[in-house]
DNA sequence: CGCTATTTACTAACTGATTAGTCAAACGAC
DNA sequence: GTCGTTTGACTAATCAGTTAGTAAATAGCG
């Protein structure tokens, strides 16, 4: 964003983030530690004490990291045509993630520590209100246009959001492979039977 | 099964079981020890080592005892109407649920443990698979009796399945209370939408 | 019945490894 | 030389698991 780095940028905090990503995908969230971090960074484990207070601090930036890792995917949909749109969308959401199973895995874990982490769940709800809010904003595009069914868009987007986390807990807790593209097809299977008007239908199943 | 208990049933492997679930609870996976298990329960860590040789054989049999418990709701299901017993399926993985929210905290937490736990991944799939199969049965049977379109069942039954799973991780992670009504609710979208034939159509939205 | 023998269920005290975090000293670059 | 970064050696707490010993219930047996 800012300058192509040479050949490694030498950013510790880049790094660091790096280093935390390798040690959660390796040893899990209940398993992962300062030492084991610092491993991965190369350094030892005071290095990362200086560049981050607490561990807690540590695990809060590096949330921040990953989600705005995720957001920056779906912010570069240029689309404005609804119907279009809402396909990009759904398949940054379902299919992208084929690819990045681990950094699901990584996703996953943070997450089930919402409950308890304040930090955690504040950040979840702020990214998930993003992603909502998209898939309303299309919804409501193609409402005005005609190409959806006057629905409750509040609702369908949350409906497609279900769907979303479903397929991805799937993947990562079952190792179930096709979760992501079966819910691909049930979230087209909803755009088409409950969102899309009689004209644009083309015929499921 | 043996005699009922006359006031407490001292059986120390059901209070272990039990004082590991208000521990989880509390604490949640990352912090749980022994030593929390062992407060809870009354007695030294050494008791429950007594009972378990090691932390793992305790959180599996944790794990049985969890998903035992979900699948005896489940099995008193006892009507065969295709469309009474999928809206009670339903209910049951879906409205149910709302009032024992800190266990789908405690077994969404364990879920996040399957990609690093052999024993973990297989009891869960073993239990989705039992769910899977008893969604799948229902469609088959609506098929059969012509209440419920020509569907491919196993692919509407994945599908519930990912509304489902989806809705018990907003729940938790989110904090997102109606999650699970939303979920019901597009559940019911898809089997009326997708399933049901048109003579038993009462018209959605 | 009555007297051992064994089993069940535990405790207090411990071990060695590991945890997050601290700090004085030192390194390398400008 | 000094500023940003890193290290090694450290601490106090906590971790899973072990040990020896004990009190009470249970079983075997005459």
């Amino acid at each position: 964003m800012a300058d192509p780095p040479e050949h490694t940028a030498p950013d510790p905090n880049e790094e660091i983030m790096r280093a935390t990503y390798r040690a959660l995908r390796k040893h899990g969230y209940a398993d992962l530690t300062i030492k084991r971090i610092a491993e991965e960074y190369g350094k030892s484990t005071a290095a990362i004490h200086y560049h981050y207070e607490t561990k807690d601090d540590l695990l809060a930036a590096y949330l921040d990291y990953l989600l705005d890792q995720f957001v920056d995917t779906v912010r570069d949909i240029k689309t404005t045509d609804p119907e279009e749109r809402m396909e990009l969308l759904l398949d940054k959401l379902l299919v992208d993630p084929v690819d990045h199973q681990d950094m699901l895995i990584a996703m996953l874990e943070m997450r089930s520590q919402a409950p308890y982490k304040e930090a955690f769940c504040e950040r979840f709800q702020q990214n998930d209100e993003y992603t909502r809010y998209m898939l309303k904003a299309v919804i409501n595009h193609g409402i005005d246009e005609g190409i959806f069914e006057n629905v409750d868009a509040e609702h369908a987007a949350r409906a497609l959001m279900i769907i979303v986390d479903g397929a991805r807990t799937r993947t990562v807790v079952l190792d179930e492979e096709d979760a992501l593209a079966t819910a691909r097809r049930t979230a087209d299977e909803y755009v088409t039977a409950i969102l899309s008007t009689e004209e644009a239908a083309d015929g499921i199943e």
